[in-house]
DNA sequence: CGACTTTGACCAGCGC
DNA sequence: GCGCTGGTCAAAGTCG
């Protein structure tokens, strides 16, 4: 769209306010024009178009705006605006303001001067009616667009849900097949292991392909049903973490497929720390300390004590080839009420057992689903932030927080690269939120300085470990948010446990790394 | 005294 | 079967 046909020209021209400064002005017009189309119906626009022409203009301005609302009500009378502009001339035009400077002077200007101004207003007019007619079709083509979008989306996602409940259908029988192999515990994980990493080839590696986030969904499920599709072999995790063979069973009753699941599903966080670990608001016991093989640090075992029978565990181990790096990996999911600063890592698990376990059929959909349109499918799915390995015994979800001196900078850049940098679209443990608007680029310059404190600022709240573990929660209880509508605390199973891929001998354990370098 | 940590023992899975 | 390894248990010790 070439800058003329900006229909923030009108409101310029019409409503010269004081907020309506260069900076903002289009690209908050431009807002309004893409939220207000899909509203308005086209029987409204032909109402518009016979009554009230000029308020469509008002589409562009902004709410509350006093003087828009007056401008719009003087310009845009009844009677049209040329005859509105005659009658004021006629009258003298002492007490109508329409933001055009049609006042004339009273009875002391000639008549040759009256006709000039005439003349000249008619011409603005005529011009202005020329551009109304051009955003109006262009609105009305904006609008067909949007409808054949909204068409394309439906029929997309009407084939898209049979083929998903038909996929997750064929597993569940699969795996009905396989219950003894499933019911003998851990031991069927690691068979399965035994040919997985052979088998299993995905993933979004480091695949450059443009498409990587649907070739690699298929790629999974592939494998899941023992294709071996063509993609590279993933690498081992660095997490010391692997292989894990054995956790404690919940005796209380038969765990349920999505329990497995959830109870296998972790979540690794790598981030630089000095401490010994890191807060999450939830109240550990250490019960164990090992000597992991090739790593000279020691690793610890913690469960949670903040209520009696809390599955929840946690493993704290430095990192062999980064002794700053320490790597935290949590898995289960509390039975109790949390605090609000745990109750976000809380999620965590829940999240990861929807990603992980839901199988690659509907992790994409439900996360995105579930981040509420605030992540672009790309921060899951992109090449180098989304990694996928068949080394750990478990289905794991890595956050890497390493790499970067201010990921969550570039990770909104990512899921939001209309974002401005101040924006974050998900709180954060009390950092200031604001909704993401759908601004143009224009925003995102005008505002070096600001840039650069928001670089500070968030490269040096990203070196605190607090903050990588609360970014970490963050971002996974939004992917996993709608996976448990009774919070952290509650016993269920995540609701995304109805589309899961219990315990999965047919998974191939994946190990997810988000890394936002 | 309760909660927590330490630490050796124990168990299970896996490879050889 | 044996040894290695990861994970857990539980008694003893520590701390506030
Ligand atoms: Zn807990």
């Amino acid at each position: 769209m070439p800058p003329s046909c900006y229909p923030s020209r009108f409101c310029f021209v019409l409503f010269p306010g004081p907020r309506t400064t260069h900076a903002s002005l289009l690209p908050v017009s431009f807002t309004f024009i893409f939220f207000v189309l899909p509203m308005d119906r086209p029987q409204d626009m032909a109402l518009l178009r016979l009554r009230n022409p000029i308020k469509e203009v008002d589409f562009f301005s902004q709410n509350g705006r006093q003087d828009v609302t007056e401008a719009g009500a003087g310009v845009a009378s009844p009677k049209g605006h040329q005859e509105e502009e005659e009658d004021a001339l006629a009258r003298g035009g002492a007490s109508v303001n329409t933001g055009l400077y049609l006042l004339t002077v009273n009875s002391q200007a000639s008549q040759a001067v009256v006709e000039e101004e005439k003349s000249k207003h008619k011409s603005q007019f005529s011009a202005l009616r020329i551009e109304l007619n051009r955003v109006r079709d262009e609105n009305r083509r904006l609008r067909s667009m949007l409808d054949q979008l909204t068409e394309s989306y439906t029929a997309l996602h009407s084939q898209l849900l049979p083929a998903v409940q038909q996929k997750e259908h064929e597993i569940y029988r699969w795996q009905d097949g396989k219950t003894s192999v499933a019911r003998q515990g851990e031991s069927s994980a690691h068979q399965i292991m035994e040919h997985g990493p052979a088998r299993m080839r995905m993933i979004h590696g480091n695949s450059e392909d443009g498409d990587g986030e649907h070739s690699s969904s298929l790629n999974i499920i592939s494998s899941d049903r023992g294709i071996i599709p063509s993609a590279e072999t993933q690498h081992s995790q660095v997490d010391g973490s692997s292989e894990n063979p054995n956790l404690t069973q919940e005796t209380s009753s038969p765990a349920t497929p999505s329990d497995l699941s959830n109870r296998r599903a972790r979540v690794s966080v790598r981030a630089r720390s000095d401490a010994p670990m890191i807060s999450d608001g939830c109240q550990w016991r250490k019960y164990g300390q090992k000597m992991a093989k090739g790593n000279p640090c020691p690793r610890a075992y913690y469960r949670c004590t903040m209520a009696t029978g809390c599955q929840v565990r946690k493993q704290v181990q430095r990192c062999a080839d980064d002794k700053t790096v320490l790597i935290t990996t949590y898995e289960g999911k509390h039975n109790h009420p949390l605090p609000p600063a745990a109750k976000a890592m809380a999620n965590t698990t829940s999240a990861a057992a929807a990603m992980l376990l839901s199988g690659s059929t509907t992790s994409k959909d439900s996360l995105v689903a579930s981040a509420n349109g605030f992540l672009h499918p790309h921060i899951l799915y992109d090449s180098t932030m989304a990694t996928l390995s068949a080394s750990t015994s478990f289905p794991t979800i890595t956050l890497d927080l390493t790499k970067s001196a201010n990921p969550i900078q570039q990770l909104l850049q990512r899921a939001h690269p209309t974002v401005s940098p101040l924006q974050l679209p998900f709180p954060i443990y009390g950092l200031p939120q604001k909704l993401p608007t759908m601004v143009g680029p224009q925003t995102l310059q005008h505002g070096p300085r600001q840039q650069a404190v928001v670089e500070s600022v968030t490269a040096a709240i990203t070196t605190d470990p607090n903050f990588t573990a609360a970014l970490t929660a963050a971002i996974t209880s939004i992917m996993g948010a709608p996976t448990s509508t009774t919070g952290a605390g509650g016993s269920n199973v995540p609701s995304a446990g109805a589309h899961m891929v219990p315990g999965s001998p047919q998974l191939p354990k994946p190990c997810t790394t988000f890394s936002l370098n």
